[in-house]
DNA sequence: ACCCAGGGTAACT
DNA sequence: AGTTACCATGGG
């Protein structure tokens, strides 16, 4: 069956390209493409909400929560438009959804995107699911913490990820071993959940508040990559707007999105 | 040849 | 606690 996502803050294309995924492709057609939590979907943008093609079901609520339907996006832009910046970067950007997508996933993703791009990024992971992961109807899953820890960095050569290596496999280790307790984070704070994930080599402050924002839906976080710092200077010297509080991670996406995408900065970033 | 890419680590003050 | 070189790889 066909599932119709009715809703006026759901746009699949700046959902998928404002970085906070790497797995899902646009179509020469316009429709998006990708697995997650194991699954295939091809989506197509209508008027007023989204349809995902083909699904099984069962699988309707899946789809529901990973794409975090029961968030009123609406609600909490209208909640941002005291703030005359976020009010615009919000606009701009008013289809993007915080994804609910599969911890281990994430933690993976972000330790790739470190020091990279994303194009780079996307074959990175499209190589490392192709390698490792289980054989869907029309793809591969992401591959599992278990099957991950078997390997050594050699095995991973043809990832071509270079220094990130060491970093994936130690993740993986330590997931599996428990050292790290992925279904633990759930219930912890935004601030024990960040301690516990910077127990990965290769996971600092960023990459944790990356994961803790989209694999963990703690929208109290707030990654603060290159862009978002130089915005922060730019655009607000004075620090953020208690508006956002409770929704740090929303309103860091509207801006981070608005920066990139829509000549937000007058500067360019660079490293210092 | 040089710079940068959704940073982190180790080794320094 | 705050800086800095280095880390593989690939594209501009």
């Amino acid at each position: 069956m066909d599932l119709f996502i009715e809703n006026n803050n759901f746009n699949i294309a700046q959902t998928f390209l404002c970085g906070q995924c790497f797995r899902w492709k646009r179509l020469e057609n316009g429709d998006f493409e990708g697995t997650a939590m194991g699954k295939r979907l091809v989506l197509s943008q209508e008027e007023n909400g989204v349809v995902l093609h083909n699904i099984n079901s069962d699988d309707a609520s899946v789809w529901e929560n990973y794409f975090d339907m029961e968030t009123d996006y609406g609600k909490i832009i209208e909640i941002f438009s005291s703030d005359e910046i976020l009010k615009k970067a919000s606009s701009g950007s008013s289809g993007i959804r915080i994804l609910r997508q599969e911890p281990f996933e994430t933690i993976i993703s972000f330790i790739i995107s470190q020091n990279n791009n994303i194009p780079r990024i996307v074959g990175i992971i499209d190589r490392l699911c192709e390698a490792f992961g289980e054989k869907t109807e029309s793809g591969f899953a992401f591959p599992t913490p278990e099957r991950m820890a078997e390997l050594e960095d050699l095995d991973l050569s043809p990832l071509r990820a270079g220094f990130r290596n060491r970093y994936i496999i130690d993740a993986a280790r330590k997931i599996k071993s428990g050292e790290v307790d992925l279904e633990k984070i759930k219930s912890l704070s935004y601030d024990e959940g960040k301690k516990e994930l910077m127990k990965i080599c290769g996971v600092g402050e960023k990459v944790a508040d990356c994961v803790l924002l989209f694999g963990y839906h703690k929208l109290d976080a707030f990654p603060k990559d290159v862009w978002v710092k130089r915005m922060l200077a730019e655009l607000y010297p004075n620090g953020l707007p208690d508006c956002i509080k409770g929704f740090e991670g929303i309103a860091q996406q509207y801006l981070f999105d608005f920066v990139r995408n829509n000549g937000g900065l007058k500067t360019a970033p660079n490293k210092k």
